[in-house]
DNA sequence: CAAACATTGTGAGCACCGCATACATTGGAC
DNA sequence: GTCCAATGTATGCGGTGCTCACAATGTTTG
């Protein structure tokens, strides 16, 4: 009567899973390893053996995050127009779509409580996200449509833009009329910015 | 032999002021109601009746938070020259500085777990805050240093732009070559953003 | 093919946490 | 001076993360 297998088949995958249904569902604060174990049907000290700690496991919630990330990003790329503002608009809106529809986990993502050999880790997945944005304004500056100088120097300015954007409408605290045309305002004031002088 | 006195006088003071100081050294996932009051020396039920719940400590210093910082730019417009560029270039610096001196704290006030009617209390002093900038853009309007428009949408990129900028440094995923030089350059942009037609 | 080993899950236990409830002490209002 | 509201105490409940010794299962190897 072997109401279950011994082994749960891929219990690391199924952790990551329902721990990001509950962090969509309830907030990070909410999530617990315990709880997790219960709900999947496994042991409380299951988990450990392949998340030692519970920051491990929101270390590689964030991670996948990013890679998601800059899945969507890349999508929001495919059959768009060619020229600089067309492209940074089309990514704009996926970057702050994706903030908007995972602010519990964009909020991990974010923050500074990594584990300093995780942070190794997510440094180089978040470079390869923001390497696309990167590529897209080097492209920009390429057709003439953004000023020169140093390429961090301009993208810097137009990441902060998005980055605050999206977190300043998921804390809630902008009034409502305001987040509506907002982000066309950022994205407006943000081409302002780097635009060739 | 009183050892101490039974009532301890301003316990709900030193309880906001022990929670900032371990919230600034370790974090605002290490504060625990029950080590405050252990440091205090008071019972563990002690703090409850003052705050009735640990969220509501968090949400008594969030709102301090946006006190002092409000206090912090309101500091910084003094003795500042009056064109615009000088005045946001304070201002901008000012809450910066804020949000680096005061990692943790920032994070809470901006978070999105606060009890609803807490969000209520929150939003009027976070108004009183954000008041502050949008006077200082209407004031570039008057002087024909900002374009014109609603406020509220002249403003949001300004806001989004350095809220994003301290956001990515706190949470130290950009590199820090781009950190130093960076917020000058955030700070020309978004001049540059809202500059005149 | 069987024995040795590594991986993965179990069970029990520790120290801690937030919170609730019943009770003690205090200071001020009347 | 007595009552009462405010404040702090004592105790306990259920939950948590983490650790460690042990059991069951795969996997490699002799």
């Amino acid at each position: 009567m072997r109401s279950r297998p011994y082994h749960h088949g891929d219990l690391p995958a199924e952790l990551l899973a329902r721990a990001e249904q509950t962090l969509r569902e309830r907030g990070s604060g909410a999530l617990s390893l315990r709880e997790l174990a219960r709900d999947i049907g496994v042991s409380p000290a299951a988990p450990s053996r392949h998340f030692k700690t519970k920051q491990a496991l929101l270390d590689a919630l964030a991670l996948t995050g990013f890679e998601r990330l800059a899945a969507v990003i890349s999508a929001a790329q495919e059959g768009v127009g060619e020229s600089f503002a067309e492209r940074l608009d089309a990514a704009a809106r996926a970057y702050v779509g994706f903030a908007v529809t995972n602010a519990a986990l964009l909020d991990l993502m974010f923050s500074a409580k990594h584990s300093p050999q995780a942070s190794e880790a997510l440094g180089a997945t978040a470079h390869l996200w923001s390497e696309q944005l990167l590529e897209l304004i080097r492209d920009g500056q390429r057709r003439g449509e953004v000023r020169q100088g140093a390429l961090e120097r301009v993208a810097l300015p137009i990441f902060a833009a998005l980055h605050g954007y999206a977190g300043l409408t998921v804390s809630g605290l902008l009034p409502p009329e305001v987040t509506g045309p907002g982000l066309d305002d950022v994205i407006a004031s943000a081409l302002r910015g780097c635009e060739p002088e």
